[in-house]
DNA sequence: GCAAAAGTGTTGTGTCTACACCCATGT
DNA sequence: ACATGGGTGTAGACACAACACTTTTGC
C-alpha cells in the first residue's frame, strides 16, 4: 500500500463559458480558473459547483483529467476540468474574459479553456447544448449570434432555423419580438424542445440496418 | 492548505479491448479492471502503460475519471478510465472476458467498461480508429467481422469498404489472399492509411461558409 | 457447369448549402 | 414608396443504404 502521506493534491476547475457582447467568455478568478481542491465526502462535480456558488451553469459537464507531474511546478496536483455553459441573458459577477484575448494564465489552465472551447463547438454541432448558451426565449437571428460567437465562423440563420426545427431541437413559442425602430418583419420566437443535454445528430454512418 | 494525510487514493485503470473469435473482450485482472495506484512523477497515462507492461495497446485514450466517495466503500478513492485498443492478431496473455458476459466486477468496473464500449462505438462511426483493432493488412470481410463484433450489430462489407475507401481511411496493398478450400473470388488486402487516429467525418453540420 | 466468395453498378433517399424570392413592419 | 429585417421555396451537391449484378475462384 502506498504511504498516504505521498499523494497528489487534486483539484476540480471549471471552464465557464457565456457569450456576451457578441464574444464567447471565460469565467477567470484572476489569472486561474475558478474550482480548487476536491474535499472529503464531495464528488469532483460538486466540488465545482460548490467553487461556482451561484454562479450556477445551465449545463456542466467533465472534460478531462491533467496528471502532469509537472504541470503544477510547486507541487504534485492532477486537475479534473468541467464544460460550464451559462446562458447570455444571465448577468453573472466576476471577471468574464474573451477566449480569444485570454490573459496569461498559471500553469495549463490555458489549455484546458481551449479543451472547453472544442468540447463547446463540437457539441453545438451534433447535441442541443445550445440551450445552455440561449435565453428561454429568443428569435433566430440572436440565437445566431450566439452560434457564431461561439463557433467563431458565419453561420446562416436560414440554414441554423432549418436544421434545429428539422431535428425538433427548436419549436416556436408563438410569440414574436416587436420591430426595432428601424421596421423590418417582427421576428417569431422560438426555444429548446429539451434542457436536457441529447445528440441530435446521429452522424454514425454505420448504422444498424433498419 | 489541506492537510496531505487526507487526500483521497487515486488510480489508473484501463479498458483495454480486443476482437477475437467475433466477440469484442476486455481485459480482466480476476474481477478488476487492470491498474493501480498513481506513483509521484508518472502521468496517469503512464501509469495505465506501467500496468499493462508487454500487453501495450495500438491505441489508447482518457476515458473519465470517477469520483463517487463512495464508489470503493473501503476507502477514498478516484479512477481515472482509460480506453485501450488491441489489434485482433495480437495474442497476449490475461484473462479476456467478452464484454457481453462480464463477471461481476467491483466497484464502478462494470460500469466503466461500458464506457469505454460506448466510447469505441462512437468513434468507430467518425474516426479511424478502427486501425487500432485490426491488423496491419486484413481483407473487407475480415475487417467487416471487427466491425461487427465492436458495434454489437450487422455491418455490410459493400457499404464498409465504400465508405472507408470514399474518406481515405483504407487503401488497397495491392496484394491478394488466396482463395478458400470452398472457392470464391480471392479478396484484395487493405490497410489503414494512417495509424494515428484522426476524425473522419466531418459532421460539424455548421459548417464554416465555403 | 455450379456453388461460393468478393467486388461493382445503380437507384433512391435524406440532409445539408446556397440563393432567390416573398412577407411584415417603420418612416 | 421604400428601406429594413424576417422567413420560405427551391434547386443542387453529397453521402449513404440497399440490392441487383458481375467477377474470380474451387470442385
Amino acid at each position: 500500500m502506498a504511504d498516504p502521506t505521498n499523494r497528489p493534491r487534486h483539484v476540480a476547475l471549471a471552464v465557464v463559458l457565456q457569450v456576451r457582447d457578441g464574444r464567447l467568455r471565460v469565467l477567470l478568478d484572476g489569472n486561474c480558473l475558478p474550482g480548487g481542491e476536491l474535499r472529503a465526502g464531495e464528488t469532483l462535480e460538486s466540488c465545482v459547483r460548490r467553487h461556482l456558488g451561484r454562479r450556477e451553469p445551465a449545463h456542466v459537464e467533465q472534460l478531462e483529467t491533467r496528471s502532469d507531474p509537472k504541470r503544477n511546478p510547486q507541487t504534485w496536483e492532477l486537475a479534473s476540468a468541467y464544460l460550464g455553459l451559462v446562458p447570455a441573458d444571465e448577468t453573472l459577477p466576476g471577471d468574464w474574459s474573451p477566449v480569444t484575448r485570454l490573459p496569461r494564465l498559471v500553469h495549463d489552465h490555458g489549455a484546458i479553456v481551449f479543451a472547453g472551447r472544442a468540447r463547446l463547438r463540437a457539441k453545438l454541432s451534433y447535441t442541443n447544448v445550445g440551450f445552455a448558451l440561449a435565453p428561454a426565449e429568443f428569435t433566430i437571428s440572436e440565437l445566431r449570434e450566439i452560434y457564431v460567437a461561439a463557433l467563431g465562423h458565419d453561420v446562416s440563420a436560414t440554414n441554423l432555423q432549418r436544421v434545429l426545427v428539422r431535428r425538433g431541437v427548436l419549436e416556436p413559442t408563438g410569440g414574436q419580438r416587436e420591430s426595432g425602430r428601424t421596421g423590418g418583419r417582427p421576428a417569431a420566437l422560438f426555444r429548446f424542445s429539451s434542457r436536457e443535454i441529447a445528440i441530435t445528430d446521429q452522424f454514425a454512418v454505420l448504422r444498424p440496418p433498419a
